[in-house]
DNA sequence: TTGAAAGCGCTAACAT
DNA sequence: ATGTTAGCGCTTTCAA
C-alpha cells in the first residue's frame, strides 16, 4: 500500500541508514535531505509507526483508565490529557471501567498487552498488583485524583480535604452550626480524605456533631438522592449541607426539588464540582471545584517526563487547590 | 523482556509455524498443545501484537473522534463503544476535537498515521477528504449521530425529524400555539433535521409562525441562554419552548433561573437529552432523549460486521428513534 | 555522513 | 500436523 523507506531509499539512490537517519533527526548532507524531503513528498511516504515499535518497543501510546467516562470530572481530564499527549504525537487509548474493580484490572492487563508506553490512570480498586506489572516493564504510571495502597508512584490529587474544610468554614462563617455532610463511600480516597476535612474544619470551628450528621452515599445521584432525605428526614434541624461529589450533588438537589426543601430558606447547600450544572439550579448553587484542567496538565508533565528522562526517579506527588464558587444557595443566619 | 514464540518452540521443541497455528487457532495435535500451554504458562508468553500488526497489517485498534468529550452524549456513546470493542479484542484511541472542523481534520489523519483498523466518527466539519482517506485503504468508517456532504459511508443516527416533531406534538396537545424554538446551527445536519421536524409539526397542526419564533443558538450552553433571552424578550407571548440540544438546555434552564421565569406557569419547556439534569431541575423537567447505547451498539455492529466481512458492501443507515419523557414542564392550557 | 546487513517477533507459503 | 524459511518496515550496529 504506503511507500516505505526502501521505496525512498530506491528513489533517492541512498542508502536505508541515511533515510532512518534523517527520519530520526540526525545529520543528512543538505542535498541528500533535500533528495529525500522530495522523494517522501512524490511517494506519500509516512512512517510505518508498527515496524518503528517492533523495533524500538514503544508504541508512543498511552493507556489512560477511568472509572467512568459519563462523569464530567473523569471526562474534563481526559479530553485535556488527550489533547496535550497528541501534541506531543502520543496517541490515547481509553478504557472505562464503570468502576469496577474487576473491569480496572482487567483493563490494566489490556492495556498492558497492547505495550503502551505509558499509564494515567484515576484508581477505582484499592489495591495495586497489575499496576506493578507496569512498573517492572519501567513504563511510568500516574495516578490521578486517587491513590493506591501499596503503590508508591507518581500522583496528582486535588486538595480534598481542603476541599471540605473550605466549604464547612464558608458555612460556619454564614452562622451555621448543625451542618451535615453526604460523604462518599469511605474505603474511596477521595471521600476519606474529604470526609476527614469536614471534621477537622467542624472541631476547628468547635461544633461537635453526632455521627449521624454524616451520611455516605456511594457517589451516585441515586445515592445522593438517598443521603439527602435521611439526613433530612433524620435531622430537620439541620440547616446547612455541603455534598461531597458532583454526582451526589445532582442527586441532593433531585431529592430537594421532589420533596419541596426551600434552598436556602430552609436549607443552605454547597455542592461539588461542575459550575454549569450549580448555574442551571435554582437558586444558584455554592460549590467547591476541582481544578482538572491543572490536574491533567500535571500529570501529563510528570509522564512525559519520565518518558524521556529514563533517569528522573523521584516521585513526585502534586496537590492543587480547589476553589470556592459562590452562588445564592446559602443562607446567612447570623 | 518477555518471551517470544521463539522460545516457546525452543522449550516445547517444536517448530515456529506449530506455535504461530496454536495461537491463531489453527490445529494442533492434544499432546502438543498441552506442551504449548504449560511452555506459554511457565515462560509467561504473551503475543506481540506490535509484531503482529506488522505482519498482518492489522493494528487491532479502532479510532474514535469526537466533537467534545465534556458532553454527556458523546461520553456516553463513546463508553458503550469501547466496552463492546474491547469485548471483542479492539482497543479504542480517542480524539477530541473541540468542535474544531480543522483539529477533526487532524485527528482523522493522526489515527490513520497510526493505522488504526477502522474509524467511528461523531463529525463535526461538513466535508469529508479526509475521512475518503480511510476508505482508499479500505477501512471501515462509521459516521454517528451526524451525516457528512460526499460522504457515502455507513451511518448511524438518531430520529432527530421525529424528536423536535413529537416535542411538538405534545406541546399543541397541551394547548400551545406561541411555541418558540432553540435551534442550533442550521450548517449541522443534526441542528437542521431537528428544525426541519419543528416547522413540520407547526405546520402539520396548523400553526404558522413567524421566523422569529426561531432562534439559532450554537450548541452550547451560553449559546442556549442567550437565544432564551431573546425569544422571552421578543415573544412575551409565547407559552412554551423548544431546546433542541442538551448544552442549550441547560443554558436556557440558566437564563430562566436568572431572570425569573416560572415554569411551567408562565413558559412550558422541553428540553433535550440527559435524562439526571431533568429531575434535578425544578420543577422536572420534559425532555426528548436520544437512544446514545443503542447507537453505539448498532455503530459498532457495523464496524465490527466490516471488519469481517470484507465482502459485505452494502451502505447502512440506521435511524433509531428518540422517546419523550414527562416531566412537569409542561402546562395544560386547553 | 553513509551503506550493508542483521534482526525486532510474528505470520504464511511451501515443503515434508 | 509440523518444520523451514522468507519477509513485514523499521532501527541500529559496524565499516567504510
Amino acid at each position: 500500500m504506503g511507500a516505505t523507506i526502501k521505496d525512498i531509499a530506491r528513489e533517492t539512490g541512498l542508502g536505508l541508514a541515511t533515510i532512518s537517519s534523517y527520519l530520526n533527526g540526525g545529520n543528512v548532507r543538505e542535498k541528500n535531505r533535500i533528495k529525500i524531503e522530495a522523494a517522501i513528498e512524490k511517494l506519500h511516504f509516512e512512517v510505518n509507526e508498527t515496524a518503528r515499535g517492533l523495533k524500538t518497543n514503544k508504541t508512543k501510546i498511552i493507556g489512560i483508565v477511568i472509572p467512568e467516562l459519563n462523569n464530567i470530572f473523569c471526562a474534563e481530564i481526559i479530553s485535556e490529557a488527550e489533547d496535550i499527549l497528541r501534541q506531543n504525537g502520543y496517541a490515547t487509548m481509553l478504557c472505562d471501567c464503570r468502576s469496577d474493580e474487576h473491569r480496572e484490572a482487567e483493563a490494566v492487563e489490556f492495556l498492558l498487552h497492547k505495550r503502551v508506553d505509558g499509564l494515567l490512570i484515576m484508581p477505582t480498586g484499592e489495591y495495586s498488583e497489575k499496576l506493578e506489572l507496569f512498573e517492572k516493564q519501567k513504563k511510568p504510571v500516574v495516578l490521578i485524583d486517587r491513590k493506591v495502597r501499596g503503590f508508591h508512584g507518581d500522583c496528582v490529587l486535588a486538595d480534598n480535604e481542603g476541599a471540605t474544610k473550605e466549604a464547612v468554614q464558608r458555612l460556619v462563617e454564614a452562622g451555621h452550626k448543625k451542618i451535615g455532610l453526604i460523604a462518599g463511600p469511605q474505603h474511596i480516597f477521595t471521600a476519606s480524605a474529604r470526609n476527614w476535612g469536614f471534621q477537622k474544619a467542624m472541631m476547628e470551628a468547635g461544633l461537635f456533631l453526632d455521627d449521624s450528621f454524616m451520611v455516605c452515599g456511594d457517589y451516585t445521584i441515586k445515592g445522593g438522592a438517598r443521603a439527602m432525605r435521611k439526613l433530612h428526614e433524620e435531622h430537620p434541624d439541620m440547616t446547612a449541607v455541603l455534598v461531597s461529589n458532583y454526582e451526589m450533588t445532582v442527586g441532593a438537589m433531585i431529592e430537594i426539588n421532589e420533596s419541596g426543601i426551600q434552598v436556602p430558606g430552609e436549607l443552605s447547600v454547597i455542592g461539588f464540582d461542575n459550575l454549569e450544572f450549580a448555574r442551571a439550579c435554582s437558586p444558584k448553587l455554592s460549590i467547591m471545584t476541582q481544578p482538572t484542567r491543572e490536574m491533567a496538565v500535571a500529570a501529563v508533565r510528570i509522564l512525559l517526563g519520565k518518558l524521556q528522562n529514563e533517569d528522573g526517579k523521584e516521585v513526585e506527588t502534586v496537590i492543587l487547590p480547589t476553589t470556592y464558587v459562590g452562588g445564592r444557595s446559602i443562607r446567612d443566619i447570623k
